[in-house]
DNA sequence: GAAGTATTTGTAATCGATTACATTGTATGT
DNA sequence: ACATACAATGTAATCGATTACAAATACTTC
């Protein structure tokens, strides 16, 4: 291993200057400069990131805390934060919370043990209900999740609205018994089952609505079960995540349901695969890129300004209307 | 901060002796142990990472690079490789190269920089063809893809024998004009057209093979500007990877043809989706978690025993037959 | 109880960088 | 020409742990 010294050694200068050009902070002549980045290079010389970060403190590692990482949604939001961050030169540390709490503070606590700049995280629901920002050594964004009483830096979908004009969407369809299955477990699935309940109540017809696990397995087996126990099916199936639609599909598929005849199917995500299955479904699409790339640069804008106020952005969800809620 | 002087304090011992308790290394009454795992608790220490880091050269992070991180093959074993890691108290660092070997080479450097005890590696051919055991100061293993030549620790598919049993399977089918759409950027998707090559000469027929990007959209362009310059369409499309695949049954659609009727399609991974089109796809299905643990327990016994012997791990896929192929 | 060994504990060096502070050199204004 | 300010560089302290080595204590064995 070369080491600093070494690089100072070559160039004829001291260490300290070698970490001076390095780090960019203090004054260096122009000249001295490029000897020493010729003898970085010629040396191939690589700091030690454990001895910088344990002199300066910083870190170029941001973390971030998804709750499902096989979950599409996540997929999408996770590559548009890491391309970001490759574009700077940084670090991401992925952890798979799992929807387990435990989890999530054992990942919560790795954060802060690995000194991370900033940590971007899709909060449990248990999580959110206690959140203090002074619980937090770093600087931290929610995405996905977060509710309008909690003072945080994040990045959501208006929920209420999109699942409000989704629903809206399967009333001009003339649809009256609209089936909600949602995903309990989460601030989101909650928030889309407000603006299902709003919509509805708008029209004057009641709620039919179904909590299940944001699990695909779990989704199929509610529908199931609940087709099994009433005799009259649905006019829609509605889910609030992509997850519980996929679930919504093969259980309609399984019982021999088709759509949009027997029953209207629609749900939140546009999943590829929302697109190949015949008919093609409806669904409500969130900016999943967009919300990546705002959420990691709201984060490196709290690192940058440790003092401004917290902000909550509010992204809009749009509808794509398909094959499975066809008039 | 609290230090690991405060629980020296705190216990009335030495702070070796508290780096002891913590370590596991070095012998310790058990009375002190108790004492000074106590005062941990008490003052809620939790040791600096970049100093232990730094002094013990020793990581308990690993590094796992993929090639993308929206590919569910990933995504599951990314997931598998994860819990593994989890349960062992370790990290995960993971990257997406995006088939880009400069995107590789940087995080390859960022894993050394960043001391990590083992990475896990899905490489690009470029690198795979260049590959070289000493160029790395870790140790590594290979996922998904290797190839014979290769000296590398390594958990693959029987691509071979899992692209001929499916081709097979298309010919008893009585299929004779088999397209095969392939990765071609990737060892994997040569070896399951070599596969598929073997198949079609075992029966005496001729290929037909069209190289794509590994991507849905690649794929679906490729199988139009296939269908519109050739007059007759094959008998079956097939397709060396699940995102392939997906593209490929776009395209189909798109060009309102039917399968298995007009043509019979089938591929690799069994993807979610793959089972609730109607109808459901023919598919070679990978056993995804078990690749992920089987590499992160090779990647922890190469760390564990840096001498022994390289090992390749071949794994066999799993057809399932499903309407796609139907008879 | 002495000698020898094994166990437990402490002292201080060390890992490789960053950075506060000191020092030297150079330019500027009067 | 002298004082002042500022730029460029070097010396050495420092971050917070691990660990080599030394010292103290406990435990055997005769």
């Amino acid at each position: 291993m070369t080491r600093i010294s070494d690089v100072a050694k070559h160039a004829g200068v001291s260490v300290a200057t070698v970490s001076r050009v390095l780090v960019g902070q203090g004054s260096v002549s122009e000249a001295t400069r490029e000897r020493v980045l010729a003898s970085v290079k010629a040396l191939d010389y690589h700091p030690d990131l454990a001895a910088r970060r344990l002199r300066s403190g910083k870190t170029d590692t941001l973390g971030l805390i998804v709750s499902d990482i096989r979950n599409p949604y996540f997929t999408e939001v996770s590559r548009a934060i890491e391309d970001v961050a490759y574009a700077r030169g940084m670090r991401v540390l992925l952890c798979n919370a799992d929807e387990d709490p435990a989890k999530e503070r054992f990942y919560l606590d790795m954060m802060r043990d690995e000194n991370v700049a900033g940590v971007i995280l899709s909060p449990t629901l248990s999580l959110l209900n206690q959140y203090r920002a002074e619980d937090f050594s770093f600087p931290l964004v929610l995405v996905d999740r977060c509710d309008a009483k909690t003072e945080a830096d994040a990045v959501v979908l208006d929920n209420i609205d999109a699942a409000q004009r989704l629903t809206r969407h399967l009333l001009e369809r003339n649809c009256r018994r609209i089936a909600f299955f949602y995903g309990a477990a989460s601030a989101t699935g909650s928030q889309r089952l407000a603006g299902y309940q709003a919509a509805l109540a708008e029209a004057g017809l009641s709620a039919i609505t179904q909590p299940v696990k944001p699990t695909t397995d779990d989704a199929r087996q509610a529908l199931s079960t609940y087709l099994e126990r009433h005799r009259q099916t649905p006019d829609a199936v509605v889910a609030s995540s992509g997850l519980i639609l996929l679930g919504l599909v093969e259980g309609l598929r399984q019982h021999g349901l088709r759509y949009p005849q027997d029953v209207i199917v629609a749900g939140f995500d546009d999943m590829p695969w929302t697109r190949i299955v015949t008919p093609d479904i409806t669904v409500m699409a969130q900016p999943t890129a967009d919300i990546g790339r705002t959420a990691i640069e709201l984060l490196l804008a709290r690192i940058a300004q440790p003092g401004q106020a917290m902000r909550r952005i509010v992204m809009r969800g749009e509808l794509i209307v398909r094959g499975s809620s066809a008039a």
